[in-house]
DNA sequence: ACCTGAACACCGTTCAAGT
DNA sequence: ACCTGAACACCGTTCAAGT
């Protein structure tokens, strides 16, 4: 006999997993609560007393999910810089199913959080304007992943394509990453 | 007496406007065809007959129509590009409502034609290598929107505020696009 | 405290029917 | 050719009820 209903109890965390594994796989269109119970084997009702605001809550934290990034402090603020665009970079590629949601919502809650603590870490470096140098590299990030995700066709038809490292889009990153921070340090 | 249903006939470019005007002044999750048929006083099932593909075929003319940019030739490519960025930017902010779409639905139609002519434009003016320039190009123009709308606060609560050009965007676009021209021609 | 069932208003889309 | 009405399956969310 089956275990039918093993205890594991629902989190908020559990949710927002299910929830990018749906996106990432079906696209945003097709995260629906109800789908997403299914996924939980759970009834969708019972989402709403981990997230209360419901969908618009679910939103708001796959958005900061995939966009709340730190990074330790390292040596000089060119490194600093240099690892927190590329872990931005990865956190975005790897969830190419809320990418819209990421380039598109107002920074919230840990997401803020993670930006006023990159621009502390930079001012401490020695970089003088660090808060525009951060909404410079923000900007860097987004415009980047965006073409390539793009380019890659994460689309509607075919999902299969989306697998393969393209080592174009990986250099270009470097190439522009590398020109960003020689131009910050005028 | 007041004229009951005047004869205009509905068509694509009309249907296209009307959903622009609902995304951009109540946000894309309240684009719905329903609501769309009432602004244009039309039952929602007459907009398939003008976009057969329903939904799917209206956000993807939605993408086109912000992302598909034209820009006469200038004397050098570096007026050029600079001509396309800016018309590019110019293009996206007008319509914030639908920047998820344009940011992340892979080039089609007349998008597709509009880079491929762009690289041509800049290819003729001497720019080697104006495939990967307008890949580059692209991702700045994305990036500085996304981070400016984020900024502006055009989101769920309050799209009030979203009326006041930003003099530092505007001044960051333009910095930014003079070191990437600069960048471009080594 | 945590989850379910039933219900409500709304959604995209079809299809036959009207003009 | 162009639009409507009715219908279907699905959606987000509420609320009272169960345990």
């Amino acid at each position: 006999m089956p275990a039918k209903r093993p205890p594991v109890p629902l989190s908020r965390e559990r949710i927002i997993d299910a929830a990018l594994h749906i996106a990432d796989s079906q696209g945003l269109r097709r995260l629906t609560m109800r789908r997403l119970g299914d996924a939980l084997e759970v009834e969708a009702m019972a989402i709403y007393h981990h997230l209360p605001r419901g969908k618009e809550a679910l939103m708001d934290a796959l958005a900061e999910h995939v966009t709340a990034v730190q990074v330790e402090a390292a040596p000089t603020w060119q490194e600093t810089a240099k690892a927190w665009c590329r872990a931005s970079r990865e956190a975005l590629r790897d969830h190419p199913g809320v990418l819209a949601l990421a380039l598109t919502k107002p920074p919230k809650g840990a997401t803020t959080l993670a930006i006023r603590e990159q621009v502390e870490q930079l001012t401490d470096a020695g970089l003088p304007g660090a808060a525009e140098a951060v909404r410079t590299m923000r900007a860097f990030v987004f415009g980047s992943v965006a073409v390539e995700v793009q380019q890659s066709g994460w689309a509607d038809p075919e999902v299969d394509t989306w697998t393969r490292r393209d080592v174009q889009a990986d250099a270009d990153f470097e190439r522009g990453l590398a020109a960003l921070i020689k131009g910050l340090q005028i």
